[in-house]
DNA sequence: CGCCAGTTTGACCAAGATCAACGCAAGTGG
DNA sequence: CCACTTGCGTTGATCTTGGTCAAACTGGCG
């Protein structure tokens, strides 16, 4: 329940974290995110540009200190996969075992704190309570990806985007707007769809008057009627699989 | 790399396990792995038989010692999804947090060790290095879930069932003949498509000779053209992603 | 033998993909 | 300032994959 965790931001001597973290640790943890903060260095990238590679040798994990970041796998043929959006506390690149799996991409200008692996081994060597919140953050996800998978075999176009509209809207804590800085092709690889296919279930809810776009904005969409959303991808539990964290 | 971690199986003093177990423990290992025994019970099931529920308190975990375990998750309106199968040596019911995400049921006659969380939690204490090997297993199976993401998301009906096969003859170390103990029902639920187009895909596979059944048994096929099979669902790299773990 | 559960096959259907065009705002360069 | 481009989003027409419905087949078993 320390950093790095998801939902929680760095309570930094750099002040890179966004001032609207609420969450005050208490001396025990503010030691640990200190020893976080030690071993980690920040680092920034624009839009487009690529933090690490799929295949690239894991010697560093990550965790998002402002924007957002895609987490995405390629077929030969350029069909592609996102397996996660990480956000403002989220963490990345954690699960490599020998290479990262998938590569990182900095969907908007991000701003990520890097640790390295060798000085993570280290400092869980020291402290060997930090690998018990590591364990318990990968448990975590483990458990949220339960619910991915549903999404991507057995749930509808119109599940699936409900079902992301509540996700993002629950994770970065908006009541009834929420931003999307990925793009609509960014959204269509995430659930497992295509671009098109996004638009018009997001035009028929725009219709049904479930949904509202920010005219003339296509970022931020307005959240008219959260019930009616949360009905169409009902059937699932909504409780424990927000979050996300190693990749 | 050691127990319970999957594709191992137990030295047990009960001996359940399999005889065909190869690797030989060193000291050291076996010393976890009595660490283990001690505190596992066995519990057995028929097929059918539920092992826990969705929903239910998290209070055990599982290692499978014989037999098949499928791991569920059901719609409210019966849509089912198979998260994963489990046979001898792999680890189920781990991630859970507040409860089970999902319903553990056994495919055919199963024998499996049940861990009880509190004893695995003083275990870990008095070991702390063990907790290294849960948080190493499960990075792992995160790792693996990656390309299952990609396969429900992105791949074809005959690049679902073409990966299925060659990861369960992977995962069984068998060379050209992979047993399925598991009804088509299951793998479609496994490959987020149905019965019939799991069918379907089986009998194309086998009109172009590229596997063949072992008749008059439907639970047995043979591999008869290994490399068309990966060809078919080549794209991406078969490496790091076979094996499975808690759930 | 007849029943049963699981599997296979065929005919038809529909959700979503593909292909194509258009809209629209933000550059960019004259 | 205005054409022109570019990238993304939206919408419509059409096609294909895989789903649905239905029937036949198979082996096991009382």
């Amino acid at each position: 329940m320390l950093l790095p965790r998801e939902g929680r931001t760095a309570i930094s001597r750099f002040k890179t974290a966004p001032s609207s973290s609420t969450i005050v640790p208490n001396s025990k943890q503010v030691d640990r995110l200190d020893a976080w903060e030690q071993i980690g260095t920040r680092r920034c990238f624009n839009g487009g540009e690529e933090i690490y590679s799929d295949g690239d040798a894991a010697d560093s994990s990550y965790r998002v200190v402002s924007g957002t970041v895609r987490i995405c796998k390629l077929l030969t043929d350029g069909r592609r996969h996102i397996s996660k959006f990480c956000f403002a506390g989220d963490c990345f690149g954690w699960s490599a075992v020998a290479g990262h799996a998938a590569s990182a991409e900095a969907v908007d200008h991000v701003v990520v704190m890097r640790y390295p692996q060798r000085a993570v081994k280290c400092l869980i060597e020291g402290e060997p309570r930090l690998l018990r919140d590591l364990y318990d953050r990968t448990l975590h996800e483990l458990g949220a990806v339960q619910h991915r998978m549903m999404l991507l075999g057995r749930m509808t176009a119109a599940e699936r985007v409900a079902s992301f509209l509540i996700e993002i809207s629950d994770r970065r804590h908006t009541c009834n707007a929420v931003d999307l800085p990925m793009t609509r092709t960014d959204i269509a690889d995430y659930l497992g769809l295509t671009i098109e296919t996004v638009c018009r279930e997001l035009s028929k809810f725009k219709r049904d008057g479930i949904i509202a776009s920010a005219k003339p904005r296509t970022d931020r969409i307005l959240l008219r009627d959260r019930a009616a959303l949360e009905a169409i991808c009902d059937s699932d539990a909504h409780d424990h699989w927000v979050g996300a964290a190693a990749a």
